[in-house]
DNA sequence: ACGGGTCTGAAAATATTCAGTCATTCACTT
DNA sequence: AAGTGAATGACTGAATATTTTCAGACCCGT
């Protein structure tokens, strides 16, 4: 689709200035001054702004070659799109061997598109408190996951575990779940994974948790889980790739940046812990050497 | 940030976005993915490009605190002039609201590092043998992960359970190993997770699965586990982050863009299979409509 | 200063958009 | 399984934007 060699509109300008009268130049004169926004607006506003009328500027557009006000408009949209769009989102091939269709390429461009929008939606101090709580060894912490989700519970649970006490990955069947309510007190925390489809099930969870005073933290998708009117902090992903299914890369990666984070906020206990670990580990003899 | 009052469009949107219906986000969301050139054409193209009716967006519109579309619109042409005359282009920056040294910002970067540079090490070829060897339901499949990476074991497992049979993830505990291989016969295979710090019984593992005949598969990270020597094909993910330890986000996008790859390999089947698997789901109604 | 041509904007004609209303659909509840 | 209330989109008239038309203004030569 790219690979011409497409003129900007303001090179247009530029070249065919010589062409251009009087007024007409006024009205290029001042969208080169503030371009290209002094072109986005209706063709009235465009004219009142540049002092000229109507008529003018529907001209200029038409010498330039548009075909009219909407369709020159059009095209600096498109070019500012261009413009815009950052340099690594707008790869249009990843792995460069493979075809363009193939579908490493596509999971990749789909992949790298949700990445960088949930990063645009995320609102970082919401980030930060969620950090903030799951920092506090104050607070017990229960991680509980949904059908495909459970295995994002699991990762979290994991990683959490090795930073600090208290936290427990409740089971994928739903049985044993009042149980674990009863065991934790106001101001503990529940994680819940609830991407589509949601479960009936967390959504009660989510009730019951609230009206014991546990604040829930929800991960979940742009549709955002029902569950969401109970929580205290949510962190929604994208999740549409082209597949059957969704998927759990972003969520994964907020899964991950949030445990850094964390681990940032209480680095002395952290270290800790990792040391104690690792000693196990070594005396173990499980597992080979750093490389 | 600018330690201004003004809040920017994106903003508000986020702020508001738990009171927008399901039509008024998929309006917001397509904004957000293009933004803001996605609401600078008309109305009607708006609308359509985000496929919800003009209402929609104008309801959109009005309940982000906007006088009418065209209200709005020049909000966003403000905006826009606004960014554009300020003399950085913030080409690193991912969450655009959030301070660049922000945890956040740099795994992301980090992330989007690790994606790209994996893709363009990975032999596509490679990934569509494997893709066929675990579609052929002529071979048994195990999974099996270590201590960090069995999250990543589990997903596989959980996904290719829902595409075809045979499939069995092996236990985190490496005595019941044993007792799995003696199940599998010569061409079945045995998928392994291994990344750093590589642990020991998955290479013994790997030796007594090779010296039976099993084909082994292998996700490792870009330092290769020991298991690489016996494996049949291997597929490697960068794994560096900011952070105390490592990255699953692209071992995670591998597995995912594999099963997809599956999928299609064996649609008519996989089909079947989910729409019987939708049924049961349904019949339990443990689970809310799709979004 | 005059006449031929081009440029320009007022205004009319046309097309499109905007913002309501209302019936239908959809998601969830009992 | 049916009911309920919110959400959604087709439709509509009013408003606005775009385009065309055309008469007058302007520029240039003589």
């Amino acid at each position: 689709m790219t690979g011409e060699t497409k003129a900007t509109i303001s090179e247009i300008i530029r070249t065919r200035y010589a062409d251009l009268t009087r007024k007409e130049r006024k009205f290029a004169d001042t969208l080169l001054a503030n371009y290209p926004v002094a072109g986005l607006a209706s063709i009235t506003e465009v004219a009142k702004k540049a002092d000229v009328s109507t008529p003018t500027v529907l001209r200029t557009a038409k010498k330039l070659g548009f075909k009219g006000f909407p369709g020159f408009q059009s095209a600096l949209r498109a070019e500012l799109a261009q413009t815009l769009s950052s340099p690594i989102t707008k790869h249009e091939q990843w792995a460069d061997e493979a075809p363009a269709e193939h579908i490493l390429n596509k999971f990749a461009t789909a992949t790298m598109d949700n990445l960088s929008s949930s990063l645009r939606q995320i609102d970082y101090r919401t980030f930060d408190k969620i950090s903030k709580l799951l920092a506090d060894e104050g607070r017990k912490i229960a991680i509980v996951g949904g059908r495909l989700s459970h295995t994002l519970a699991d990762s979290l649970a994991t990683h959490l575990q090795i930073i600090r006490d208290d936290v427990t990955l409740l089971s994928a069947s739903p049985s044993r779940w009042p149980h674990h309510l009863l065991s934790m007190k106001k101001g503990d925390i529940l994680v819940i994974f609830d991407v589509r489809r949601y479960e009936t099930n967390l959504t009660d969870l989510a009730k019951i948790a609230d009206k014991r005073g546990i604040k829930i933290i929800l991960f979940t998708d742009q549709w955002m889980s029902p569950v969401s009117a109970r929580a205290s902090h949510t962190i929604s992903s994208r999740i549409e790739v082209p597949s059957g299914w969704d998927s759990s890369v972003v969520t994964m990666f907020m899964i991950e940046a949030l445990v850094a984070s964390i681990e940032t906020n209480r680095w002395p206990q952290t270290r800790a812990r990792i040391n104690e670990l690792e000693e196990i580990f070594d005396a173990t003899r499980r597992f080979l050497k750093k490389p």
